[in-house]
DNA sequence: TATGCGATATTCT
DNA sequence: GAATATCGCATAG
């Protein structure tokens, strides 16, 4: 698998978020590798009301204002990590949520993490991917376009088909479609009334 | 299949 | 003290 390079990554929000749709999560694990396929991603874009980065920096969010391609990886419900993207420039915050994957490599790892052998209970919702790739605080801030514990990969095969949707649990900003997707793969999350095109 | 609710901790008000 | 970028189990239809 190819690494990303920061240079490919748009360097807009909601293109990245759009572009993130195909590409591949490669966990490194003790010597194991795990991977999936991004099949679902929310932009959170500069000005958002949604965003954690809405009101300035705090020390929750301060990965979210670094360079486009770090993680962003924040905890809530009391019981869930979530894995981000750092989207924009330097000093700039905001972020793309990975959603969901389609588990590639290391099911076996991710069943084990996860407490069951159900495929599309392995990654499918964010809370879920984290915990499937052993995501916590210790990889918040890592550079996802370099070597390391946690980067991301080209995709491997064509360019999947997108469809747009409104993002997932939002009070604030709530009707923007700001969710992207691969149309009719099944581990894309949230009802399937929201998905709109 | 769809909806409802409790668990749980960190953050900001 | 309230809200939260969720999950998994419960119940009903």
């Amino acid at each position: 698998m190819r690494r990303l390079r920061r240079a490919e990554l748009p360097s807009d929000t909601l293109a990245l978020a759009r572009f993130l749709v195909g590409k591949i999560v490669v966990r490194e694990l003790d010597g194991a590798r795990l991977s999936g396929r991004i099949v679902e991603t929310e932009g959170y874009p500069l000005g958002d009301a949604a965003s954690h980065a809405f009101r300035g920096r705090t020390p929750r969010n301060g990965s979210m204002f670094l360079s486009r391609g770090h993680s962003y990886v924040y905890f809530t419900y009391g019981s869930c990590f979530m894995l981000n993207v750092a989207s924009e420039e330097r000093g700039v915050g905001a972020g793309v949520l990975l959603r969901a994957v389609e588990p590639l490599e290391g099911i076996e790892t991710m069943q084990r993490l996860r407490g069951t052998t159900r495929l599309l209970d392995l990654t499918r919702g964010p809370g879920r991917l984290a915990q499937a790739m052993a995501i916590d605080f210790a990889l918040d801030g890592v550079d996802l376009t370099a070597r390391g514990p946690l980067w991301l990969a080209a995709a491997r095969d064509a360019k999947p088909r997108i469809g747009m949707a409104v993002r997932i649990g939002l009070s604030r900003n709530a009707e923007r479609v700001w969710r992207f997707y691969e149309r009719g793969n099944a581990f894309v999350s949230g009802p399937k009334a929201l998905l709109r095109s």
